[in-house]
DNA sequence: GACGTAAGCTTACGACGTACACAAACCGGG
DNA sequence: CCCGGTTTGTGTACGTCGTAAGCTTACGTC
């Protein structure tokens, strides 16, 4: 993320730290003690380096916390889907767009959510830093390819997206939203409260889309 | 906030804050300056008091900012409605349950985007600290009884509304989205991306409430 | 060995939240 | 008027934070 994006073009001392070891740790450190444990210096203990020696890799926290937002969403969209395990139909290719676009964006939802509440004490950081624009796009693309395919022009495709993804970026936040103290190890999931948010986000994204489907139909 | 909720009994010197003052400067430094000048110190300052001078009414810096989402939360909900100016309409007393359910639920949306985008700089705050449970309900009241009017139970209502909340929440977020630095006075509204987040932020709320209105129905 | 270069370390500064002891400003009763 | 009591605001101090500047260390190349 640096100046020299890896020369070692002569001499130079053998690099201990890469950007992604660095924002690897910042994440532990995250998940482990929360956002506000989330310092130079404690990323640095992790890795066995001085805070300073962060600095030649991230040019100061907030890139170290972008860097994190960005490898964090793209982890969620990235997923390999859990659902048809290995399924026989591969008419496409490697990655194609095939089945309608409602479905697709449900499972977009989905993982987003899953990856959202696999790092819970990362959530207010996602809802406070913008993802990488161009990041996003990208990584969306196959999705976008979905509702072009069914002749949705790509404006109502983007506001469809981001709708849900702000949907379900807002329902994580209420779920995990606590005062952003709390350094303890991660208070244990209620099963009733799980439930409880698992049918309302199945109550919104349902009526979103549905009502996208009907908005975008024609 | 504190200990004593304004006795006065006997004696003492005559406090120059109250809690609530110490929470409306909190409100302006943070409209000025942004969530990272929130400081105890720049608070004491605009009160013309020392940092230490605030816990005689607000316990922690934590407990200030909880204070701040309850007050801009309540001025959001309890905002007279800028529609029907005066209207001679006024069948029912002087708040009332009528009209249909779907067109209070977007009401609320739009007041309470209304006052979100009016505190840009507050939005990641309301997104980190949950609004008070008890606070939130009272203030929602009014919108839940024009649900159970209509004979919707209660666990549905509150899906709807709450869905609506995340979904007005996490837009907004979007939309004020920078890194949280930025101590600048203000960005200067760009007036096509406030028209691309208004027809944004429209589309989907009617996706969501049209939604809920099928899946509700009945 | 000496040199150049890149990586990590040490030290230092200003700002933060806040614990603690103290000074100031009011009350009623002598 | 002063006096103890009570409450409010203040001064000082500690530990932690992000990070600027300069130093040391560990390489590849002569």
């Amino acid at each position: 993320m640096n100046q020299p994006a890896r020369p070692r073009g002569r001499g130079g001392r053998p690099a201990v730290l890469t950007t992604e070891r660095v924002v690897a740790a910042a994440v532990e450190v995250l998940d482990a003690e929360g956002l506000d444990a989330l310092t130079m210096r404690r990323v640095g203990a992790r890795l066995g380096v001085a805070a300073m020696s962060l600095y030649r890799h991230v040019p100061n926290r907030d890139a170290l916390l972008a860097g994190v937002v960005n490898h964090l969403f793209s982890q969620a969209v990235a997923e390999p889907d859990p659902e048809s395990p290995e399924g026989p139909e591969s008419s496409e290719g490697t990655e194609g767009a095939e089945g309608p676009w409602a479905e697709a964006l449900t499972r977009f939802a989905v993982a987003y959510r899953r990856t959202l509440l696999l790092h819970p004490r990362a959530v207010p950081l996602l809802a406070t830093h913008p993802v990488d624009v161009d990041t996003g796009l990208t990584l969306l693309a196959g999705l976008l390819d979905r509702f072009a395919a069914a002749g949705v022009p790509r404006e109502g495709a983007l506001t469809a997206i981001q709708s849900v993804g702000v949907y379900v970026l807002g329902h994580a936040l209420a779920q995990v939203g606590t005062p952003p103290g709390a350094a303890g190890p991660a208070p244990v999931a209620d099963p009733a409260a799980t439930a409880f948010y698992d049918h309302w986000f199945d109550a919104g994204l349902l009526a979103m889309v549905s009502g996208f489907e009907r908005q975008l139909a024609g």
